[in-house]
DNA sequence: TGTTTGACTGGGA
DNA sequence: CTCCCAGCCAAAC
């Protein structure tokens, strides 16, 4: 089964869902999501749809970093240092606005998802 | 309706 | 190693 997904709703739902399945004290990317979802494109997109993203609960938007790990959203948060302290209370390191082990901890639905 | 922007990424200089 | 540029595509203006 490689979609646990309901590709008929719009593309930020479809990215919601993928950030919602993302567990506790792991991340991923946007770029990963994004070719999860529509192979290889708008990264961008994803992080436009974490934009939308505040009105719901059940996102965890503070899982979602960039290639490097680098908490790049953490400015649209509630408060800027709330990204960190979420992942934080995950069990993760946070140094300089970096995830570290990101590569440890990173969690690719592509991989995830499919084998699953 | 056309232009600008953006929580990104990969490649080149 | 750091800095810059082009591609990506939907929403906002």
């Amino acid at each position: 089964m490689a979609t646990v997904l309901n590709k008929n709703k719009d593309f930020f739902e479809q990215v919601y869902q993928v950030v919602r399945l993302i567990p506790s004290g792991r991340v991923t990317s946007y770029g990963a999501i994004a070719n999860y979802l529509s192979a290889k494109s708008a990264a961008r997109m994803v992080g436009w749809a974490m934009n939308a993203s505040h009105k719901l609960d059940d996102v965890p938007a503070h899982r979602v970093v960039n290639r490097v790990g680098i908490l790049t959203g953490k400015l649209h948060f509630e408060t800027p240092h709330k990204m960190a302290a979420l992942l934080i209370l995950e069990g993760l390191l946070i140094q300089n606005n970096q995830v570290i082990n990101f590569n440890k901890h990173f969690w690719d639905p592509t991989i995830e998802l499919s084998l699953g």
